[in-house]
DNA sequence: TGAAATGTTGGGGCG
DNA sequence: ACGCCCCAACATTTC
């Protein structure tokens, strides 16, 4: 049975270093058949428009990386109960190795198959390869999951010793004959007609080496002012990793490791520079612990991206609002930083943190749209759409959550945008109607004299909307509204 | 990982 | 000089 190849089954951790199903794959000498199995969505959760695009330029970078150590990627389509026994079948393999999804849904699969593996006595062996630790073995002193981020994080911190794995071997085992593979292109991913994906072309490299490139560029760059500019959505203060972590093209040992080895180099030198990178990489780890955290959140509550993680906001009255979602949905909303954002991730599948908990918080506060509709509409056009994540800042954003915002704390547009977008560069980037428009007045156009407005070339309720609700009215009709509810709280 | 409302203080104008 | 009022500026509390 030497000849037996050993099938590495990708799924969402579409790399080759740090990879441990590969890694243990690559240690029983045998020929290694790559597979990437495409599930038809059946569920609530399908693939999203700008994940799928995401998604074909992945695997297409994930095969070209194979090919260069003399392998490939074989692709297949239709239930993974069906494709992988029959992928099985064809090659001869007894042996499949995989590294764990932990969405519910995957979860199940996986189960069902590895016992259906099992029984065929077909060995199936799978690993971690995209969390920093197993959600079921981070646990409080009362073994109950964290429901609180910051001890989460305290543990956390002390228990990640883990270094990724390294690079794989320049040439990879291939098997005596390739099976069949479906052609990437006839998976239609991409959009064609029309093809809405210029914008992401321009900002984003999917796969491993893009994925690699972007944390070089971050930790050369960006993280010494991470604590300073990680809020500010006209500067490229964040790392902008986060489509690369859920596609697994790099793993958050991977990230961990770079920013601790970074870390440590600057405080060898035993200079002043030393301290604010030292602060800078903690606050970062920080949001990594905060996926985890998420992560660890979904394993557990499973009912997480569709039910109210808090039982009393299930009463919540939320607004059946068409025309008002329409306008979020655009950028059509009146507020500026509100309608920057929303361009900014329909152009490039993408938004600043800062900016989603402000368009969030317009949502479900200003307009009280339910938090479910908002986090569908950024699963279909986020390139970083994740299951974990989107429900979780959902909820953490309506309240409902585990250690969410108080129900109360509702942004005000206006002053998020004069604080974190000072001086307008981001609405002016992703808002041209509003280009013209000085400084002072370009987060409350409305407030602007007439002859302000007509110098900057704008007419309101022409050229650019006027705000399609008052702030202030909104604002007390929210806390009215959360206080309907409070009493089952 | 807010914002607004309310409370307190202290400087300066003014009778 | 003194008390009174106004109102920033800052602090606290409330939502």
């Amino acid at each position: 049975m030497a000849d037996a190849p050993v099938i590495v089954w990708f799924r969402q951790d579409l790399r080759l270093a740090d990879n441990p199903a590969l890694a243990a794959a690559l240690a029983t000498g045998a020929p290694i058949v790559p597979a990437f199995i495409l599930e038809y969505g059946d569920s609530a959760w399908a693939l999203g428009g700008a994940s799928r695009w995401w998604l074909h330029r992945s695997l297409d970078a994930l095969d070209a990386a194979l090919r260069q150590r003399g392998s490939r990627l074989v692709l297949r389509t239709g239930r993974a109960d069906d494709a992988l026994p029959a992928l099985l079948h064809e090659t001869g393999a007894g042996t499949v190795f995989w590294n764990r999804c932990y969405e519910p849904a995957a979860i199940a699969r996986d189960t069902r198959i590895k016992a259906m593996l099992h029984e065929a006595s077909i060995e199936a062996k799978s690993f971690n390869a995209a969390l920093l630790h197993e959600p079921w073995t981070v646990k409080t002193q009362q073994s109950e999951p964290y429901k609180v981020f910051t001890p989460f994080w305290r543990t956390l911190r002390v228990l990640t010793k883990e270094k990724p794995l390294g690079q794989p071997p320049k040439t990879l085992p291939d098997p005596a004959s390739w099976p069949r593979s479906d052609i990437l292109a006839d998976w239609s991913l991409e959009p064609a007609k029309p093809d809405w994906a210029g914008g992401l072309r321009a900002v984003w490299q999917p796969g491993e080496a893009g994925a690699q490139a972007r944390l070089r560029a971050f930790i050369d760059t960006a993280l010494v002012d991470y604590r300073e500019c990680r809020d500010r959505p006209d500067r490229i203060g964040t790392s902008r990793l986060s489509p690369h972590l859920h596609f697994g093209e790099i793993g958050p040992r991977q990230i961990w490791q770079a920013i601790v080895g970074r870390t440590e180099f600057a405080t060898n030198g035993g200079n002043e520079a030393s301290k604010p990178i030292d602060a800078a990489a903690e606050a970062f780890l920080r949001e990594l612990g905060w996926r985890e955290f998420t992560h660890h959140l979904l394993y557990h509550w499973p009912e997480l991206p569709a039910r109210a993680w808090k039982a009393n906001f299930d009463e919540f009255p939320w607004h059946d609002d068409a025309k008002s979602l329409a306008a979020w949905q655009r950028g059509l909303t009146g507020y500026p930083i509100v309608d920057a954002g929303m361009r900014e991730l329909w152009q490039t599948g993408w938004m600043h943190n800062r900016v989603r908990m402000i368009v969030a918080s317009f949502l479900i506060k200003d307009l009280l749209i339910d938090w479910r509709t908002g986090e569908k509409w950024f699963w279909d056009t986020l390139v970083d759409a994740d299951l974990a994540q989107n429900a979780a800042s959902w909820q953490w954003v309506a309240g409902s959550g585990a250690d969410a915002a108080p129900y109360f704390r509702i942004f005000n547009p206006v002053l998020q945008g004069r604080k974190f977008d000072p001086d307008g560069a981001y609405v002016r980037q992703f808002v041209p109607e509003l280009a013209h428009l000085s400084t002072a007045h370009i987060h409350a156009p409305w407030e602007a004299p007439e002859p302000v407005l007509a110098g900057a070339g704008l007419r309101l309720g022409t050229t650019y909307p006027r705000p399609i609700v008052d702030h202030k009215r909104a604002r007390e009709r929210a806390l009215e509204a959360y206080q309907s509810i409070k009493a089952g709280a």
